[in-house]
DNA sequence: GCGACAG
DNA sequence: ATCTTGTCGC
C-alpha cells in the first residue's frame, strides 16, 4: 500500500560535515549481514524496552524491564547525556545506540528478549536501530515503530520493494498499529506474537510504553530522582 | 525536477 | 523527537 525509498541526497545534506556516508554504509551492510532470524531457544519472561528523550542537545534514555508473569517492570536502567549526532532518517542508531546501551547496561537482570523504539529490519540497509542493537549486544531484539521508514505494506506485511522479501509486519496495538520487524536472533512470527500480548495498552507494548513515560520522567528530574 | 524520510 | 494553551473526557 505504502512505497518509500530514502533519497540519499537528503541523507547526505543532513549528515555532518567530514561524516564518511560511505563507510557508515558498508558497516551497516556488514552488521546487517550478521542477523540471524533463529528461533528463540528460551521461554520468555523478562522484555526489556528502551526508549530516548531529548532536550535540546541532551538525551535521556531508559530501559524498563516487564516481567510478563507478573505483569509490571521490575527494574529500570537510566542514562542522560549530550548527543553527538543529529537525527538523520536511516543514521538513527548513530544518535541513539550508545545512549540506549549506556541505559541498558545499568540493569542488573538480563532479559530474554529486548524491544526497541524504532525498526529492525526494515530499513534500506537491513540494519535499523534495533538490528544493530541486537547485533552489538548479541541479544534477541524486536524493532517496534509508530511509522514506517522503508518498505511496502501488503496485508499485514511489510515487503522489501527491492526484492520481495518480507521484512516485517503490522500489529494492531489498541486504536493504532506499529511496524514490527525482527531486530536479531528471534523470528519474524515470533516477533509479532509477543508484540501483540504486550500491546496491552495504546500506541506501544508495554515494555516500551514504560520506557517511554521515564524517559520524559527522567528528562525533568533526572535519574537518580526519576528512578526511586 | 522536487519531494518522500524511524526518533 | 521537541516547541506549546486550552480543552475534552474519565
Amino acid at each position: 500500500m505504502v512505497k518509500r525509498i530514502i533519497s540519499e541526497n537528503y541523507v547526505k545534506s543532513r549528515i555532518p560535515k567530514g561524516f564518511n556516508l560511505e563507510a557508515a554504509r558498508m558497516v551497516q551492510r556488514r552488521l546487517a549481514s550478521m542477523v540471524a532470524t533463529t528461533p528463540l531457544r528460551q521461554p520468555v519472561d523478562l522484555v526489556t524496552g528502551i526508549d530516548v528523550a531529548y532536550r535540546g542537545n541532551y538525551a535521556y534514555s531508559v530501559a524498563a524491564t516487564y516481567s510478563m508473569e507478573l505483569n509490571h517492570v521490575i527494574e529500570y536502567g537510566c542514562y542522560e547525556g549530550e548527543v553527538t549526532f543529529p537525527y538523520v532518517p536511516t543514521l538513527l542508531s548513530f544518535r541513539e545506540l550508545s545512549p540506549m546501551i549506556r541505559a541498558f547496561m545499568r540493569l542488573k537482570r538480563r532479559p530474554q528478549v529486548v524491544l526497541i523504539d524504532g525498526h529492525g529490519v526494515a530499513h534500506p540497509y537491513r540494519l535499523g536501530i534495533a538490528a544493530h542493537f541486537g547485533v552489538v549486544m548479541g541479544l534477541p531484539t524486536i524493532g517496534v515503530a509508530k511509522s514506517l521508514l522503508y518498505g511496502e505494506v501488503k496485508g499485514s506485511l511489510i515487503i522489501d520493494p527491492s526484492n520481495g522479501e518480507v521484512i516485517g509486519g503490522v500489529v494492531g496495538c489498541g486504536r493504532h498499529e506499529v511496524y514490527v520487524s525482527v531486530g536479531n536472533m528471534i523470528t519474524l512470527n515470533d516477533a509479532l506474537v509477543l508484540i501483540s500480548r504486550l500491546c496491552l495498552r495504546d500506541r506501544m507494548p508495554e515494555p516500551i510504553l514504560y520506557a517511554h513515560t521515564m524517559a520524559n520522567r527522567v528528562k525533568h528530574s533526572g535519574c537518580i530522582n526519576a528512578l526511586i
